[in-house]
DNA sequence: CCAAAAGTGTTGATGCTACACCCATGA
DNA sequence: TCATGGGTGTAGCATCAACACTTTTGG
C-alpha cells in the first residue's frame, strides 16, 4: 500500500471538480451499480472492460481491470443509474439493460488493490457497498466506445480470456452469462448482439459459441426461420470469399404476435 | 397525519431497547432486505404478511400490511440478513432462500403512510432506501408462526386476495411469484411446500394454483413419476372419505443423477 | 350402493434429430 | 477447378396431448 494518505486533500479537489461540478452531489455511499456489457464480433463473445485508474495526476500504478461501474445517485432509480453510469464511463446510450442481481458480501471490496483505489477515490472509502449488477446486449459495430469519467482505457475482452478483475466483479460476469444463456434459450434477444442485418450462420455462431454447444446447423436454420420473426431480406453479405448469405432481420412485430402462444426457442 | 414530531425522544429510547440491545448498531441506512414467503395449504397459495406496528405504546392506528423485512446490519451478507430478518420477525428458521432482485425506486417509500412509518421507527427515515427482495418456500405445517420483533400480527393470506401492501411491496410480491413460476417450471421445488411425503393429487393441485392452467391429471402423473426422483412410499392417507391415495417424496438424491441430463419439468 | 377420488393405457399427431447432397461464389 | 460456406429434404423416432373406464374406500 502506497501513501495514500497524503492524497486525501487533493482527491477532495478532483472530487469537486469531476463530480460536484456535474452532478448534485448525492452519491449514496451505499449503493452502487456496476455493468457486464456483452457485444459479438462475429466469432468471439466479448465483454467490456474498464481499465480504472486514480486520477491521471496521481502516480499509483493500478492496471486492475474492472466492469464499468459507480455509485447511484440518490434521486436516480437503479436502471437510470445503470445508464448513466454506461454513458459516462463508456458513451454509450440507449441500450438494453436488465438486472442481474444485488451483490452484497461483506468483503466483496477488501482485496488489497481495491481498497488502496477506493481510499484514493471514494468519498467514504470504508462504506459498506452493496452493488447491483446489470447486464447488456450491443452490437459492437454500433458504438464507438470512448473512455471517460475514472474510466482510463476501455477493452472489448475476449470472454474466454477474462482473468482476476477487480473488486467481487468475476462473480458479476459469472451471473451475467448465466442469465445470458437462460434468456438466449428462450428469449429473442440474441439479435442485440448483432448488426440489424444479419446472415444465419452469424445466429448461428453466436448461438453456439454462447451457449458453448454445438447445434446442428440446417436444424437450427429451420428452427429459427419457423418461429416466423426471423424474415428474410433482399439483401446478401458482401466482399466474401464464398456463396454470399442472405440476411435477415429481426421483426418484433411478429415476435408478439407469435409469443402469445408458448413459445421456446431451442 | 398525525402528531408525528412528539415521538422522535420515544423512538429513540424504544430503538436503543429494542435494536441496539440486540445487536450491534451498525444498519446499514440505506439497504433493506424484504422476504416472500410462499406455502400452500393444499388448496390454495399463501403469503407470509406482517402488520406492522409503530409501537405498542404509540397509538397511531396503522394497519397496513407488508412483507417480513428490515434493514441489514453492515457487516452481514445479504442472504443472511435474510435469515435474520425472517427468524426474527417470524420465527423461521434453516429455509430455502433466493434472491429476487433489487428494488430502488426513489418514491418507494414515498406513500404517506410509509413515511409516517418511518418516521416513527427508522433513525434516519429521510434515507433513500433500496431493498433485496428474497423469496422463500416453505410447508406451512412445519413452522410454528409467531411475530415478534416489530410484526404485531403475522397472517398467510391467500396469494389471489392481497390487496395494497406498504411500500413497493406489491411489486416484490409480483416478482417473486413470476420467478416460482418460473422455476416451479423446471426445478424441482414444490416439495418445498409440502410435507415431505404427499400424495400425487397434492403435488397436481399445487402446480394448477401456481401456474394458474389446467394440467391434465393423468399426462402429469406420469411425467412426475417418469423423472425418476419422486419416488413411492409405502403409505397411504388416512382419514380421507374416499380411497386413499399412495404418498410418495422426493429423492435429491436421484433428481443430481437424473439432472445431468437436460431435464424439463413440464 | 353411492360419492369421490385413485389409478391405469392407448392412439394419433407433432416435433425433433440425424443425416447427405447440390449450389453459388471468389480466388 | 477448388475451397468455402450457403442452402434444401426426408425418414424414423420420441414425446406429448387427448381421452374413458375401472377400482377402492368411507359413509
Amino acid at each position: 500500500m502506497k501513501k495514500i494518505a497524503n492524497f486525501t486533500t487533493q482527491k477532495w479537489k478532483i472530487m469537486s471538480e469531476s463530480i460536484k461540478g456535474k452532478y448534485e452531489i448525492r452519491t449514496n455511499p451505499n449503493v452502487s451499480v456496476d455493468c457486464v456489457v456483452f457485444g459479438f464480433d462475429g466469432t468471439e463473445l466479448k465483454v467490456l472492460l474498464v481499465q480504472r485508474v486514480l486520477r491521471d495526476n496521481l502516480d499509483i500504478e493500478d492496471d486492475t481491470l474492472v466492469l464499468p461501474g459507480d455509485l447511484i445517485i440518490d434521486d436516480e432509480d437503479l436502471d437510470e443509474a445503470a445508464s448513466r453510469i454506461l454513458r459516462r464511463l463508456t458513451g454509450i446510450k440507449n441500450i438494453f439493460l436488465e438486472q442481474v442481481g444485488a451483490f452484497g458480501s461483506p468483503d466483496r471490496l477488501s482485496k488489497e488493490r481495491d481498497r488502496e483505489w477506493l481510499e484514493a477515490v471514494r468519498v467514504r472509502p470504508e462504506a459498506r457497498v452493496i452493488t447491483i449488477g446489470y447486464f447488456a446486449l450491443i452490437n459492437i459495430q454500433n458504438y464507438k466506445i470512448r473512455p471517460a469519467g475514472f474510466a482510463k482505457h476501455l477493452e472489448w475482452r475476449d470472454y474466454h480470456t477474462v482473468e482476476e478483475l477487480g473488486f467481487d466483479h468475476n462473480e458479476i460476469l459469472n451471473c451475467a452469462i448465466l442469465k445470458l444463456r437462460d434468456k438466449l434459450y428462450r428469449e429473442p434477444i440474441g439479435f442485440k448482439l448483432l448488426p440489424a442485418k444479419f446472415s444465419l450462420h452469424q445466429l448461428y455462431t453466436l448461438y453456439n459459441e454462447i451457449m458453448d454447444a454445438e447445434i446442428d446447423r440446417r436444424n437450427f436454420r429451420r428452427r429459427m426461420l419457423k418461429t416466423g420473426f426471423i424474415k428474410e431480406t433482399d439483401e446478401y453479405q458482401e466482399g466474401v470469399p464464398h456463396k454470399p448469405a442472405r440476411l435477415y432481420t429481426f421483426v418484433q412485430k411478429e415476435f408478439e404476435n407469435v409469443s402469445k402462444n408458448n413459445f421456446k426457442f431451442y
